[in-house]
DNA sequence: CATCTGAGTTGTTTATTGAAACCCAGATGA
DNA sequence: TCATCTGGGTTTCAATAAACAACTCAGATG
């Protein structure tokens, strides 16, 4: 038996985060939103997602504590929100640079990436590698094994 | 402006890889054939999927070339079709892990995650990290600067 | 006091999902 | 030979979520 059938679905870290993040919006919103786009009318905008299912996205996000609403003011303005990533939600980038760097290389078509993300200090472009704790480099077709961890669970049925 | 606003979502690697894959099934559909689990029935029991949404999502897996169909045997049974990764689809696996380690560390309870993923080489735990071409290892809250790149197209609207 | 703006909410239509029934073809057994 | 089983799906129809448009609300602004 494989290892994953043993476990049932929900016990998987996979299975958690896309309840939070595996939709067709979800991803879409962080990434605006790690890049700058913080008020809610820029967002609709950018992204032509439906407001109200950004207001739901939004609250999600937010109950889930990946964003946080913060107010601001401008000069002559009444006070207005913003939604910023809080640590856990920046943890997310990573996330969204094998995303983006699988839909480079799978997706794009022969004049390249739309985007190249740099290392902001020294200007490299920055890619994600898959590294075991003895140091191998594993390349973009691994050979992994499972195994379950401290918190995995028998399924019951 | 932002580099991002600039630019539309459609010409967004993101956008597009999450068109192929960014809905509650997929990826988890991904996981399980990653996993050795190929066949409808198999697939349908562990995941609880609806059997018209495997259906759809393995045709789309399969029109998308991440995913091919191909028939075997069973001695004393009739041919069948089973599910597996190609190539462009084991690509994703590190897709998968970056997801599954964001969930390890936020999602997972006290008793920690519920299937470690080790090299099968070496045994050791993989993990992902974000590099720059500079060598630099970027860690959790990268420093990251967006540039538009040779697939870039400015937003027309 | 009427109007504008950002940030949503409400209501309605349309598309997706889910559950269950049904279909098909090739073993299998009576 | 005929009925039944099994894997691998499709079809149908009810329930859910998304898209779109209109409306609200509160604090500037003229």
């Amino acid at each position: 038996m494989n290892p994953f059938s043993a476990y049932d679905s929900g016990t998987c870290s996979i299975a958690r985060t896309m309840e939070l993040i595996g939709d067709r919006w979800t991803i879409l919103v962080l990434r605006d939103v790690a890049n700058g786009v913080r008020r809610f009318d820029e967002l609709a905008g950018h992204l032509g997602i439906a407001r109200n299912v950004l207001s739901s996205r939004l609250a999600r996000l937010s109950d889930a504590g990946l964003v946080e609403r913060t107010a601001y003011r401008e000069p002559g303005a009444r006070e207005r929100l913003e939604y910023r990533l809080t640590g856990p939600g920046r943890e997310l980038i990573p996330v969204l640079i094998v995303i983006m760097q699988w839909g480079d290389r799978h997706l794009s078509g022969p004049e390249g990436p739309p985007v190249v993300v740099r290392h902001d200090d020294c200007g490299a472009p920055v890619r994600t590698t898959l590294t075991c704790a003895e140091g191998h480099e594993l390349g973009d077709r691994p050979r992994l094994r499972l195994e379950p961890g401290p918190g995995s669970r028998v399924r019951s049925s």
